[in-house]
DNA sequence: TACTCTAGAGAACGAACGTTCTCAGCGCAA
DNA sequence: TTGCGCTGAGAACGTTCGTTCTCTAGAGTA
């Protein structure tokens, strides 16, 4: 890989992580720069601005949390094993150590007002997994309506999560859906 | 009421719509000063920092949000409608011309991880809204596992309007909401 | 060796922040 | 009228932000 490519990526996976635990303005360029180790410049030559690290932050937590998702639907063969699996890969997620609630939400409630490409990334990430959640609907042979339910559960216990300090609403979403999976794929009365 | 309290008043209120709209950290005092017409000494005399401003308003937002809850309810008699009517509440306030998301969650994302204050005020109207829906999901005679549920929807209906823009995932949660009562309600086969 | 070019380190800049300070102006007792 | 105390307007302070600039040290070439 480019020595450059390679420093940006640090760059980022720093980003990610200071911006994630604290809040993007929280953090500032120079407190970045000492934690990947090199200078202003160097930090101003791999990105034209702060907000196209948070973009790429972004970007990147788009595609790990995308990669999370579809390695815990991997495990497990039917369609509603995989839409079920969402709610056992947010339990794990809330259970880790440094989590802080969905950095989408996050960013979006901090800067999605001020800065719109923030906001549009939040858009595109939601857009995205609800997209996701409607084709295993689908695949399970599911009323169209399902699919929006069983996202907002789990936009719901990731919210829940990050504010209440605990994992457990990742499993009372998980028995929500159940149910409402359940209901949706019962014979019509 | 005393003019100090109406002045008061007037600068949470001012402080409000202009924190909620473009967040916190992008309002600054000399802003609401201007925006209330007052002295920055006479803000100071009324709150000793920006902090307690912040704290105020999510005090009066927990208020609001509270009153509009119960209003709606009492439109209706059943524990059951009670439960719906949040849904309905939901829809009608992300209708609003000036939605922006649930103000506490967008508080927890910019200021949760820096001011433990604000994170504790968050914590805090969740809990209260959890324990409402626990009470008419205890009045309407179903099992505890219900109300967190519920709850889940909500939480979800709000960050999924407040990023897409648009209401109607406040209906999407109702439908959820219904078909989860009515499960949580039928009789154990 | 002498010259040129590049890139890196971090000082410096202007703006904006939350908060404090100064000082002018007014009400009021004597 | 004079002196006193208090309030309020907003200038000023120190800090921190994102970003830019300067200056130095070293590599490559003739």
């Amino acid at each position: 890989m480019d020595a450059t490519t390679e420093l940006r990526e640090r760059a980022v996976s720093a980003a990610d992580r200071l911006y994630y635990a604290r809040g993007v303005q929280s953090v500032g360029m120079d407190e970045l720069r000492s934690e990947v180790g090199v200078s202003l410049k160097k930090l101003y030559s791999l990105f034209p601005s702060k907000e196209a690290i948070v973009l790429a932050v972004l970007d990147r937590r788009h595609q790990v949390w995308t990669d999370g998702i579809e390695d815990t639907a991997a495990a497990v063969s039917t369609p509603r094993e995989k839409l079920l699996a969402i709610y056992d890969f947010l339990f794990a997620w809330f259970s880790t150590d440094d989590f802080n609630g969905c950095g989408f939400i996050n960013a979006f409630g901090e800067l999605g007002a001020t800065v719109p490409s923030v906001a549009e990334a939040a858009r595109e990430q939601k857009l995205s997994f609800q997209a996701y959640v409607a084709e295993l609907s689908r695949q399970a042979g599911a009323p169209d309506f399902l699919a929006p339910q069983l996202a907002l559960l789990a936009e719901g216990a990731q919210t829940t999560a990050a504010i209440s300090g605990s994992p457990e609403s990742a499993h009372h979403a998980r028995a929500a859906a159940v149910t409402l999976i359940d209901a949706a794929l019962a014979p019509q009365h």
